[in-house]
DNA sequence: CAGCAGATTGACT
DNA sequence: GTCAATCTGCTGC
């Protein structure tokens, strides 16, 4: 079926206006299907469909690091165009990585939650080993692990070569989608209920199970 | 410059 | 279900 070896079809990277559009909402759903591609030190493809999303919708979203227009060097990176990546540490230990989205200026990201492992998974496995594929890449953390990204990706162009997404398949049906509050935003009062976390229905690589849903204290 | 909480994970009761 | 690991950036003294 292929000349190359690649099980997998390879297909156009997402275009600037794909982030650009000024809908952060339509570009957290419409990533859902897409293929993210870190390509290992080798220049072999490793890549994962995106299979569950969240928006930061900046200086009015109580969650995201941008809320009131805060400034620093860390949200920076928020600030650039769209298509850029936003990388950032957490917990001690753990890398997310993000997709800022709007035109410059305006401090939106769509945070990848968790992929499904498509190519390169030797390579995935060797960063993290793990026993089964669910393991490899349903979480955040875990996935920038899988992926080999770390805080040198912050600020990188998504339309260069080091990591980039392709449009891989037809756009999800509404059907297809599910949403949900955001994980791990209690802190932001009203705005941690917003439905503003999106995944694919029926995945088995989501972070966690779609029934359950995050108990808020107070 | 000390204190602390965080867009998490994994190990354990 | 609970909780420690681990460190950076932000806050306030």
């Amino acid at each position: 079926m292929s000349r190359t070896g690649s099980h997998v079809r390879r297909a156009a990277k997402l275009r600037r206006d794909f982030y650009t559009r000024g809908d952060t909402l339509a570009v957290a759903r419409d990533l859902l299907g897409k293929r993210l591609v870190v390509p290992a030190p080798t220049g072999e493809r490793v890549s994962g469909r995106i299979v569950e999303v969240e928006a930061y919708l900046g200086v009015g979203d109580k969650a995201a690091h941008s809320y009131g227009d805060r400034r620093t060097a860390r949200t920076e990176t928020m600030y650039k165009v769209g298509g850029t990546a936003y990388v950032f540490f957490v917990y001690g230990m753990h890398h997310q990585f993000n997709v800022v989205a709007g035109p410059e200026g305006v401090p939106h990201a769509v945070l990848v939650r968790a992929v499904e492992p498509t190519e390169g998974v030797e390579w995935m496995l060797r960063r993290r080993p793990v026993r089964g594929p669910r393991e490899l890449t349903s979480g955040p953390g875990k996935l920038c692990q899988a992926l080999g990204i770390d805080r040198t990706y912050n600020g990188e162009d998504l339309l260069g070569a080091r990591v980039w997404v392709e449009d891989a398949e037809p756009l999800l049906a509404d059907e297809e989608i599910a949403s949900g509050a955001r994980v791990g935003v209690a802190y932001a009062g009203v705005d941690a209920l917003k439905p503003w976390r999106f995944w694919v229905k029926g995945s088995e690589h989501i972070s966690r199970k779609e029934k359950t849903q995050l108990r808020q204290n107070g």
